[in-house]
RNA sequence: GCCCGAGUAGCUCAGUUGGCAGAGCAGCUGUCUUGUAAACAGCAGGUCGUCGGUUCGAUUCCGACCUCGGGCUCCA
């Protein structure tokens, strides 16, 4: 019997015995390796530990210890899951059940439609254990389509993966281009559809939990029958999934539909409806905040403010083509005077009156004030800046707090320039935009170019690539990631999106930059050149808090309810000892109000300690202390938020701290 | 919109064969006059999400709707 030869990737050569394993080679290298082998790559393909080795290839072992290692290890988890719910719901049938980011899931259809509540996911965790006790290997085998078909004979969405494979389509990935399919048996009982690998045994896998279950249609449409889906979180030791669960737990206490009731910063009365906000005025004092900060540096980055009304005629949206892309997402319109006579003025069928509509989106009406007299090249690029209010009518399953909302305002900018300033002009909106954010204490971040989504695209395919490839250029001159989005274009153009990274690491969508060649189409809008003649000018949409509602929710989330003292409703509260010590407080608080801080007293009516723990709660960046001490001297005491107590600091000093905190926005 | 779950005092939550509704915190009134994260006492506070049904009687059982939470789809 030959050898073969195995390189492995520092380069050395072994020697193993043919039809050698990489488990074999794991223990030819060493026990604890063999002991914490995953999968192997052999030649760059993740293979299983049990299959033969090929003479010559490059093999790479795969331990648990190794980033890619979680994906393998999720994978089998999920295995054991599909293994489990079979199990425990004769009947039931299995779908798709990938590795996902920090976990896995599977989908399912159960007897006689039935769901899962959430005790049912402790017998499935009870369940599975003992599949993980019982340290079943996964053995892989391979059948051609046909009988592949008749073993899953009782599962039907597995037959529509394979037929889909067969007819070239894998989108789902579950079973590969070849002529053969491949399935994992664990049991004699239990088989399912996979390309593998997967790790060696089920005794493997022991640091998961299942997280939660919800309804998922099948591969995500609309149009197919809902499963039932069972998500779950795994890793490869305990510390990384108690360091995942400890995450969740700090993310939650950031929740800022939690904070917001907390900090009295906001609510959605019930009497308003649903995704509709009212900012009570701690929240409002933010609010405002963040938007004259805007307004100041739009001033004089040469924005124009313009308002527009909240409602319009049909026709207006007719002409944007958002009646005939956007309609699903815009409230039904009011019907004015329904039995009169058409004014000629269309929004209805004849003699049905106007139609007016709540506006989802500020751009027609900038377009309007564009479009209000002749424009010459001399005055672009045209900047025009409005806090727009705008109305969608997202569906019910999906509103969320501040950042799904029914009714929102938009820092909503629409620029009309040239083409030739188009380039240049999208770089300065770029980097304006970034260092706005970066203000607002938000400097991580990625950038994501959406392309065409088609099917529900107006514009030309020469048009769509011109408008991407100068947001390409632009977005990749920045110095910063960016990601391809592929199809999450507007309807009427690409646009460039900032993600930022908030301080646990989580990433939102902020601010977005879109081209748009059709709506100075569909308006007919047009400037004066240099030439004399008439020429189309460009419009670029962008937004820089995406919604000052989504971005409230951000900052909210992003400081844990913290505000740095430039945004904090309440700067310094200002705490008397005693009653004897009133006069003194209010006195300091009007100094400092003098400097245009926000202070408030809080008399001696409770201990001290109380009142510093109710301070405390609220967040507040200082709170100060004065006594007998300070009286005599004109000194406070400061109590910083997350810092040490100072004692006797003269008023003045304080006042000088708290201003550079603000000019800093930290 | 679809699947699941939940709505009890301002907040967090108890409350089972269907029989007059509870706690802590917050609020108010007193007392206490305090040097850095919970002083003491008392009072008040609820159409038990809404509407209908079953019942002698419904917070409790049933139905519809509204709102919220999780998931899908969608999205600023």
């Amino acid at each position: 019997m030959s050898d073969i030869s195995i390189t492995l990737p520092d380069g050395s050569v072994r020697s193993l015995p043919e039809g050698a394993t990489g488990t074999d080679l794991a223990a030819s290298i060493g026990r604890r390796l063999a002991k914490d082998a995953v999968v192997v790559e052999v030649d760059g393909e993740p293979r299983d530990l049990a299959a033969p080795l090929p003479d010559g290839a490059t093999v790479r072992i795969v331990t648990d210890r190794e980033p890619d290692a979680a994906e393998y290890l999720r994978h089998s988890t999920a295995h054991v899951l599909a293994q489990a719910v079979l199990e425990l719901w004769p009947g039931a049938t299995f779908a798709g059940g990938p590795a996902i980011e920090n976990g896995f899931y599977y989908d399912f259809e159960l007897p006689g439609g039935g769901t899962f509540t959430d005790e049912d996911l402790e017998r499935i965790d009870a369940k599975m254990r003992e599949i993980i006790a019982a340290d079943q290997p996964f053995e892989r085998f391979e059948l051609p389509i046909g009988e592949a078909r008749e073993l899953m004979a009782d599962h039907p969405y597995k037959r529509v993966f394979m037929d889909l494979a067969a007819s070239g389509d894998d989108a789902d990935g579950e079973v590969g281009g070849g002529d053969t399919i491949s399935f994992y048996r664990n049991t004699p009982a239990f088989v399912d559809m996979c390309l593998g690998p997967h790790v060696p045994s089920t005794g493997r896998l022991k640091h998961f939990r299942l997280t939660r279950h919800g309804g998922a249609y099948f591969r995500g449409s609309e149009a197919n029958p809902m499963l039932q889906r069972v998500y779950a979180v795994a890793f490869p030791t305990k510390a990384e999934l108690e360091e995942f669960l400890h995450r969740q737990e700090e993310a939650a206490k950031r929740d800022h539909r939690k904070l917001g009731v907390e900090l009295d910063l906001f609510s959605f009365p019930e009497e308003v409806g649903s995704g509709l906000a009212v900012f009570h005025p701690k929240g409002g004092i933010v609010r405002r905040l963040m938007e004259d900060y805007s307004r100041q540096r739009h001033e004089e980055a040469g924005y124009e403010f313009v308002y527009s009304p909240h409602i319009t005629k049909a026709d207006l949206f007719q002409t944007s083509g958002h009646l005939d892309w956007f309609a699903d997402g815009m409230f039904p319109p009011m019907e004015l005077d329904p039995h009169g006579h058409d004014q000629g003025d269309g929004g209805g069928e004849e003699g049905t009156g106007t139609s007016y509509y709540l506006k989802p989106m500020n751009c027609p009406f900038h377009i309007l004030i564009f479009r209000s007299r002749q424009r010459s090249y001399r005055e672009l690029p045209l900047r025009m800046f409005e806090f727009g209010t705008v109305y969608r009518y997202e569906k019910s399953g999906v509103v969320h707090g501040l950042t799904r909302v029914r009714g929102m305002t938009q820092d909503d900018a629409h620029i009309f320039t040239t083409k030739e300033q188009m380039t240049d002009e999208l770089g300065t909106i770029l980097a304006f935009v970034l260092d706005l954010l970066r203000d607002y204490g938000l400097d991580d971040f990625y950038l994501e170019l959406s392309t065409k989504p088609e099917g529900k695209a107006v514009g030309t395919d020469e048009e769509w690539a011109e408008a991407t490839d100068a947001l390409r250029r632009v977005a990749e001159s920045m110095d910063i990631d960016l990601v391809l989005d592929e199809g999450g274009g507007a309807f009427y153009g690409p646009k460039i999106s900032v993600q930022a990274r908030d301080a646990i690491g989580r990433t939102w969508q902020m601010s977005t930059i879109q081209v748009d060649f059709q709506l100075p189409q569909r308006f007919d809008l047009s400037y004066v050149g240099a030439d004399g003649e008439r020429h189309r000018p460009i419009m670029i949409h962008r937004a820089l808090f995406g919604s000052v509602e989504r971005f409230f929710g951000v900052l909210v989330e992003h400081y844990a309810g913290a505000f740095p003292a430039w945004l904090a409703p309440e700067q310094v509260r200002v705490l008397p000892v005693a009653d004897a010590h009133a006069d003194h407080a209010h006195a300091v608080a009007h100094e400092l109000r003098g400097h245009g801080f926000r202070v408030a007293v809080v008399g001696a009516d409770e201990t001290l300690g109380n009142r510093i723990r109710r301070a405390k709660g609220e967040k507040l960046p200082y709170v100060l202390v004065v006594g007998d001490d300070d009286v005599a001297h004109d000194t406070v005491g400061v109590n910083p938020r997350g810092g040490e107590v100072e004692r006797n600091v003269p008023l003045q000093s304080f006042a000088e701290r708290l201003a550079g905190d603000i000019a800093s926005k930290r």
